[in-house]
RNA sequence: GCGGGUGUAGCUCAAUGGUAGAGCUCCAGUCUUCCAAACUGGCCACGAGGGUUCGAUUCCCUUCACCCGCUCCA
């Protein structure tokens, strides 16, 4: 993966980031600070046209999806109930000989997948020691498979302990108890020692590892008032669900969208922004019936078979066309802002690689120079968050459809038996995960399907969650190009033109005035310029030669320049009062009036 | 967190145990009629802290950041 050319590229792009004001590192003059970036000028412009059209296409251009603006530090409940503060706190094991990092709560599931662990289970059977078979195994095979296990390294030491074991306690050993011995060379020292998957090493003591940043409400520090820095938008709308549904005269299906930092202590930050410590989502909760309910009311949900977008939303559709649908809007929102098909890929989680939780998981990929790697992740996420905020906060979450209760007085016995029965089985199951015991969740079940008869249910989620630092990173790599001049005298000169889609572009127009010492132009050009910059982000520039200029500007990306010159003024009379127009990414030039600028340039830039 | 590499001006790179130099960029001026022109002048650097030394950018230690691996996923 480590791909000499590509990281050359990555350098060139911090480097022009860093000298054109697009990207600086956080706390620079101290000595900068791991996992923090800001923006500069340019970065700010770019990163705001990019939320505000996503929050234009998202929210705006939509009857069924409203905003909300929520707070980055909120109840800590809501992170035991999301599961974050169960999840996101991994002990981490580092292997003292090869120096991987191992999960610690995975060493005991990775183990029996590798070859010497395998080879010395097959040794020992039912867990019945053999001291000469495993030294044999030790002093051969072993020293490939195995090289750091204290068995291969110092196989008679470590055996005694083993004898010892074996002499104290003559029942046969757990496969765990095993490896442990085996992997343990100074036992009055160390105690058993944990082997490394890998190599059979020594791990070191598991070491926790919370990803999520701490810190406390109020003056005094303690446990009583500690919190957390959220690591993700989307709990703060599953909280606020009930009160923008009873506010927004919004009826389920409907989103609520919202951007917003989020903080994560990642283990290792890396690839520029890609991974930071501090960084912003763009997420949608999208709120859907069960398709039980979808069921009820349009007879059948809508089977999803062919490929592309599904066109305008349907009554009939169940959680996979709604899911299906948000892939391919999200698809055209990238195209949309200049990343074509062809840079993105979708990967779709497989079955065993979701969340407990969660339907399906479609990843939206952009080819990096570094790799290819995720923008945003779409997941259809069951009715899991908001009944786990019902369940812990005790707060009905449940919406009342008028709709459904008619639509399913209306069923035959046997159909609104049929769905009672899924919808049932779907609260049992979830119920029992949550670890409540089988009797009572069947009780609560039965409750939650007795209530959908009445139009009662709690909506299910599709969630499109995208990172704007690494689609503002995504932009920036996809629009670098370089040309190379060559002059008259041979000497050529390589030139970047960051190609930003005109309506991400951080500037989308300079004008410049074609000489700055014949006061004329200048104040022809000062007039272009106070017509355009109250509709556009617009750049004026007088310094420097012609070329400089144009040179200058398509390294901040700026689609279009204008330049006025003496044929502006009138010196040909047919073309009094009209600009020359320059085209960033292949210097083309035309000519337009003034008049018609702004009608020329805001629908490219909308 | 561990291992390897790197750290000199805004950028790209020099030199040196005796106080840093170039090209480009940037700024000002002269000049300039469309793609980094020329000329003149100017601003700006040894990542930070400690040690060795008469003296450290140079040698040593620590630390920080960046890049590459091991883990992560918006």
């Amino acid at each position: 993966m480590a791909d000499p050319k590509a990281t050359a590229l990555m350098e060139k792009i911090v480097s022009l980031c860093k000298r054109r004001g697009f990207i600086f590192q956080s706390s620079e003059i101290y000595g900068g600070i791991n996992g923090f970036w800001d923006y500069g000028p340019l970065g700010a412009e770019l990163k705001r046209n990019v939320k505000e059209l996503w929050w234009r296409q998202m929210t705006r251009l939509r009857d069924d999806v409203v905003g909300l603006e929520a707070t980055i530090i909120m109840h800590p409940q809501i992170w035991k109930a999301s599961g974050h503060v169960d999840t996101f706190s991994d002990p981490m094991s580092t292997c003292r000989h090869c120096k991987k990092l191992v999960r610690a709560d995975q060493v005991w599931e990775q183990l029996p997948e590798n070859a010497w662990a395998q080879a010395v289970a097959e040794l020992c059977p039912s867990g019945h020691v053999d001291s000469a078979r495993l030294l044999g195994w030790a002093k051969g095979k072993g020293q490939r498979v195995a090289p750091n296990l204290a068995l291969v390294r110092n196989p008679e030491v470590t055996l005694s302990w083993l004898a010892e074991r074996v002499q104290q306690n003559p029942a046969p050993l757990e496969t765990k108890e095993l490896y442990q011995y085996l992997a343990t060379e100074q036992f009055p020292q160390t105690g058993l020692v944990t082997p490394c998957p890998h190599c059979g090493g020594e791990l070191t003591a598991p070491r926790p590892f919370n990803l999520m940043f701490k810190t406390h409400y109020g003056p005094v520090e303690s446990d009583d008032n500690l919190c957390y820095l959220r690591p993700e938008t989307a709990q703060a709308i599953f909280v606020q669900f009930k009160n923008v549904l009873e506010t927004s005269r919004q009826k389920v299906p409907f989103g609520i969208a919202q951007m917003g930092k989020a903080f994560r202590n990642e283990v290792t930050p890396r690839n520029y922004t890609f991974r930071s410590r501090e960084f912003e989502q763009m997420e949608l909760e999208f709120f859907i019936k069960p398709d039980e309910a979808v069921e009820a009311q349009a007879g059948a949900v809508a089977a999803v078979d062919a490929a592309g977008h599904p066109g305008e939303p349907q009554a009939n559709w169940g959680w996979q066309m709604w899911h299906k649908y948000w892939v391919e809007e999200r698809i055209k929102f990238y195209e949309g802002i200049g990343l074509p098909r062809t840079t993105l890929e979708e990967y779709w989680q497989k079955p065993e690689e979701l969340a407990h939780y969660a339907r399906a998981c479609v990843d939206i990929l952009f080819k990096f120079p570094f790799g290819t790697q995720e923008l945003e992740g779409i997941a259809a996420r069951s009715d899991y968050d908001l009944s786990q905020h019902e369940r812990c906060s005790g707060k009905a979450m449940g919406v009342f459809d008028e709709e459904l209760r008619t639509a399913w007085g209306k069923l035959p016995k046997e159909k609104q038996d049929e769905l009672w029965k899924r919808y049932f089985e779907a609260r049992r199951k979830y119920l029992e995960r949550t670890g409540e015991v089988p009797e009572k969740a069947a009780i609560t079940a039965r409750t939650n399907a007795d209530g959908l008869a009445k139009g009662q249910y709690i909506p299910h989620v599709i969630e499109p969650s995208a990172g704007v630092d690494r689609l503002i990173l995504g932009l920036i790599t996809h629009a670098y190009s370089e040309v190379t001049d060559t002059d008259d005298k041979g000497k050529s000169e390589t030139r970047v033109i960051m190609k930003f889609h005109p309506r991400v572009a951080p500037i989308k127009i300079a004008v410049l005035p074609l000489l700055k010492n014949k006061p004329e132009l200048v104040k022809k050009a000062q007039e272009v310029f106070a017509l355009l910059r109250g509709e556009m982000n617009t750049f004026y520039d007088e310094a420097g030669s012609i070329g400089r200029r144009y040179a200058r500007q398509d390294e901040a990306g700026t689609p279009f320049c204008i330049t006025i010159d003496f044929d502006t003024l009138g010196e040909k009379p047919e073309l009094l009062n009209t600009v020359t127009l320059r085209h960033r990414d292949d210097g083309q030039q035309e000519r337009l009036p003034i008049a018609e600028l702004l009608g020329y340039l805001l629908p490219k830039i909308r």
